[in-house]
DNA sequence: TAGTGGTCTAGACCACTTG
DNA sequence: AAGTGGTCTAGACCACTAA
């Protein structure tokens, strides 16, 4: 056994992830219980319950009392990216953020929305369209429903100046929400604002929020072609 | 202050994402430290820092030593979604998995992948393209190198019934990997195999993967069209 | 029923950051 | 210099579940 004998989790997370890699534990294995392994590295039980939790969520191991831990036979592995606010995501590629709004208006949704939000028959809530740009060239095309009857305030912002994006994550705090990714060919209308050939493939980002299982608001955001979301393992 | 008296890490995540969205606790503001929270609710510091420490990761507060913890202002929110192999994705929407190797060689890799793998200039390694379908339609096009300097027993296999996908999560599990989503018009290649009109937008997903910083695959794959990758806040 | 992980505690020391 | 979060410990009890 070669072990360290000063260590911390993040430092047991990593030299499990090597004896997983290097086959030293293979696939499928089960490997020493959180006492022994403790043992091993001299630290405490709780340092690796942290280290095996955390690689646990990640999906590299599974977990269950009595039977113990063994490495993902298939791994089902976890990958996050971050969500910022589109403003944000602009500045940081070094361009310089512009916004245009497109439409606003308060009239009744799309049946959808209606059922899914339990809205009533007669309700009106707030849906606005919006461009956000890079340096003057279109970057993402945004159509949102909000639902004004939870966040009244809503339709007090005019959103000429800041957009909706802003504005909620601001005023609307948000607990849980649901992205979903596609591509779908642009229509005509998505050409116009976004400058390009019709039937080009964009990427389609369509998100839901809920603020303590109330819904908040469902965004749409076309990105202009060649936009790439990255996320790591 | 309405505060339960016997709480968990998970109830007091709960508890907190609640003052959040209730504005109690608005944006930008700073929370009670740790000692104080532990107090309102009766519990040990050690469980308020696991409830505060994961809504941190999840982006939803900001701590800093000696400043203290504050609700994000303009939230980084982290989404996470699983990658699982492709048959299990099939598998589990009820549908029946097959697979088809379209193409298998031994050659040399393009010069991107030659640079970003440090190989030399006369290695060759493995290039798989093979198509996933459900219920035999097409699913996903899949295009795969794989580094063989690295992961030499990969030219053993010859893919013909089990994929490159799932014999590489078997033999040659990973440490790190980045992903990235993008979209495209399909090309009359794309067309062919995935059985879409030439031009439809198709949601492709680009993934690396590393053991131990040593490359061992990279992989590009087509979806079918009206496919839909989905994530959760 | 016994073994394993899941959680919690009380306390400690340290690392970092702001004033 | 002092306050805060970050981590670790030793121990405890509990929840789950395979045998």
């Amino acid at each position: 056994m070669t072990s360290a004998s000063i260590i911390g989790f993040a430092a047991l997370k990593e030299e499990v992830r090597q004896r997983i890699a290097s086959r030293e534990w293979p696939p499928g294995s089960l490997i020493p219980n959180e006492q022994e392994i403790a043992l091993e590295f001299g630290c405490s039980r709780s340092t690796v319950n942290r280290a095996l939790r955390e690689l646990a969520e990640s999906g590299l191991l599974e977990r269950k009392r009595k039977a113990g831990t063994r490495v993902a036979l298939t791994p089902v592995r976890k990958a996050t990216f971050s969500i910022s606010i589109i403003r944000q995501e602009i500045e940081r590629a070094g361009e310089k953020y512009s916004y245009l709004l497109i439409d606003r208006q308060h009239i009744k949704p799309p049946t959808l929305i209606q059922k899914l939000w339990r809205l009533g028959e007669s309700d009106k809530i707030l849906h606005v369209k919006s461009l956000h740009l890079g340096s003057s060239r279109p970057f993402a095309l945004e159509d949102r429903w909000i639902n004004t009857i939870e966040v009244p305030s809503a339709l007090d912002a005019d959103f000429e100046n800041d957009s909706a994006n802003e504005w909620l994550v601001k005023n609307a705090p948000f607990s849980h929400g649901e992205i979903s990714f596609s591509s779908q060919n642009s229509t005509a209308s998505d050409s116009k604002y976004l400058d390009v050939t019709e039937g080009s493939a964009l990427l389609l980002l369509e998100r839901s929020t809920w603020s303590n299982k109330i819904p908040i608001t469902s965004v749409r955001l076309c990105y202009r072609p060649g936009y790439r979301l990255i996320a790591t393992i």
